[in-house]
DNA sequence: CATGAATGAGATTTCATTCAT
DNA sequence: TATGAATGAAATCTCATTCAT
């Protein structure tokens, strides 16, 4: 009788949890080619082959290139911001566990901020109204939710909205820093020896530096 | 004794200054396209043709398409640095009104954002180092410069090499929330119908926002 | 006794006549399809799901595309034998009658010669030897049959044979106007507006005319 | 010194009659490929590479692959008329010679039938109205001028319009036996072994007997 | 019988860059 | 210096057909 059957053999992705793991490893391919070749996208064939799939199998999951990149990137939005809300609800300082989860999350995840950058530029560019729209409401109730986690934490004096707003300018921060700090590491060894070290700044301390102006007037709790 | 001859039926340019003046005509017909067909980059045909030019004309004056951004770009962060200098010298609130000084340059200049948004991703993947270096050094040198401008301004308690870190982060956060707010109109106004206003804040205003607090600590003279 | 099971809930066609009726719904399907959108034949997948059924489905009926189109034009062509048949055994002026039959016709299948149009060029090279034999076959007795009855109709001094002979010239000759006034509504239109109707003869008159030069010699019967 | 230099070394077509000679070299490698694998338009890919050009080359010369098709047809449709209206100049029986004529163009130019069939249902389809339009015309001024030349030969009482009117006539004719009797060979052999040669009617001969049959009301002269 | 997932050949077209003239 | 013809690498996406389920 024959019970384990590895899902792995089967040639052909009937049903949803099938697909959905199909979906997966086209996202794995994606993300593994664009770490290899950042900045720019992988082609779609490359992308196919590196899946052990062919070309036009990718597009029955994806309608566009640039759709498998949003989708990874709102995967790794959904993580990153769970995470953060999990550190909200038991931090003593949200602020500093935030920053540090950040931190985290982006050494484990060494593309996402790579994507995260080039989403107005490049990513939202090329896909659906519907699929952007699905992605920024995730990203808005993850926000929304998270502001909500932290004002309860930190106790009553910043409300949630605040919070959310916070959150925004992290954001923007984040991405801001990232994009600052990223070049070529011969470009960056070449400022370095000139003494200009300040225009690439070291991510994790100034996001430290930063979240913390910036969420400064929020009182740690007692 | 110079014989009068009309320079626009030259063909050829000849002395520095032709050529510096042909470099300028390509520099803004490569603006006004960028402008009309954001957010992509035009093609060096329609540079040429909008110059005046051939296509290979524009070889002879920038070796790749995107060191003609870059230029524009490092021409456009000189002038913003120039005008918050100015600023910051004479300013009663420093903080207050380098803050306008780019909501102003910005609005004066609205390709400069986008495009400083594709410095990382886009301009700064097809240059030679050099002209890379170029643009850093001049980015480094005037944000010191503007640094030690703000410090003397505001006095001694901060130090000319902490306005520089925190200006390294108001550039950060300028080109984050510009990012974010950053969509097709008709993105906008779903967004905003959905109430989800949060995710496409007012760049003016958030600007004013997130700067204040990120130079919250700096005291103002008394 | 029949048990009342409604066809519609059937989900496979076990017996011919249910197989009948399902290559029926595609060959419908197909026909609509082709009418929405000459002179382009329908992708499989569009055929499949304007029939209610899958794509695979498709070919358990048919085994080409082509075959599918062959299937449609081999039934017209029947028909309008038929139809010819029926007028030329009662007729009084055979060939006026014939060109009102084709006239007629092809108003009421406007499908019918664009996909004659596309026999040799398109059909035809994608359908195997033998659905092609089948096709020529039926068209060559069907026209051995006509050319019979006319024969009959006009008397003695016109063998069938060359009747039949008459008849592909018929052929022939309907298939090239219809060609020759086939284009877009707008380019008839600019060439109406240049005086070169010439070219885009109205079909029907066209037909009667060449049609009687072509069958002229024939004596109607006194 | 140099007097001769091949203009084949050049490498670049660089005036206008060397550009016209490329745009030739184009169309003839289209041709030579069209003769080898018809009914099937060869890929764009194919055409540079039997040119000796690259792929973007020939979208300096045609802006689709449609339109190098119906250059070359249109060439074909000028030459054609150009010798029809030689004939029919001085002509003792316009009618045997046109048919000779056009008998021996098609011999001479097997490409010319199976393009001109593909007219209207495939090549029309991927053209700029414009293009179209050129091809149109060219083709209606051809007809015009043929039909006044036949009117002048045969005499007074066929006049031009009715002469170009028949030409039309012709055309179609033309056109729709080249299509009844294309087929594949091995498909004509089992047309012929079951005796429904009439279906593959001999083009020559079948269109002697069709263009007499439509031009036999004009009289000869006596 | 029916399904629809998977395939993969193919086709068009753009465009940055080079280099012969 | 200036030109623009030539290059050719990409890159996306479609769709007829097959075949595992």
């Amino acid at each position: 009788m024959q019970i384990l059957r590895p899902t792995t053999e089967r040639t052909r992705a009937i049903d949803d949890s099938e697909k959905a793991a199909r979906r997966d490893t086209l996202l794995n391919a994606a993300k593994t080619l664009f770490l290899e070749q950042q900045p720019s996208l992988p082609s779609v064939q490359a992308i196919a082959s590196r899946a052990g799939l062919a070309k036009g199998t990718v597009y029955l999951y994806f309608s566009t290139k640039e759709e498998i990149f949003i989708s990874l990137l709102g995967q790794m939005y959904e993580d990153l911001l769970k995470q953060m809300n999990e550190v909200a609800e038991k931090a003593a300082d949200p602020v500093e566990e935030m920053v540090e989860s950040i931190v985290a999350y982006t050494h484990e995840n060494p593309h996402f901020l790579p994507l995260a950058s080039m989403a107005s530029t490049v990513l939202e560019q090329n896909i659906s109204d519907q699929h952007l729209m699905a992605f920024k409401a995730m990203l808005f109730s993850g926000t929304i939710r998270l502001g909500q986690s932290i004002s309860q934490t930190v106790g009553g004096q910043t409300d949630a909205e605040a919070c959310a707003v916070l959150l925004v300018h992290t954001h923007a921060h984040m991405l801001g820093l990232w994009q600052m700090q990223q070049m070529p590491p011969r470009i960056r060894e070449a400022l370095s020896r000139n003494n200009m070290g300040l225009l690439a700044p070291e991510f994790n301390q100034a996001l430290r530096t930063g979240l913390k102006a910036l969420w400064g007037g929020t009182p740690s709790p007692p």
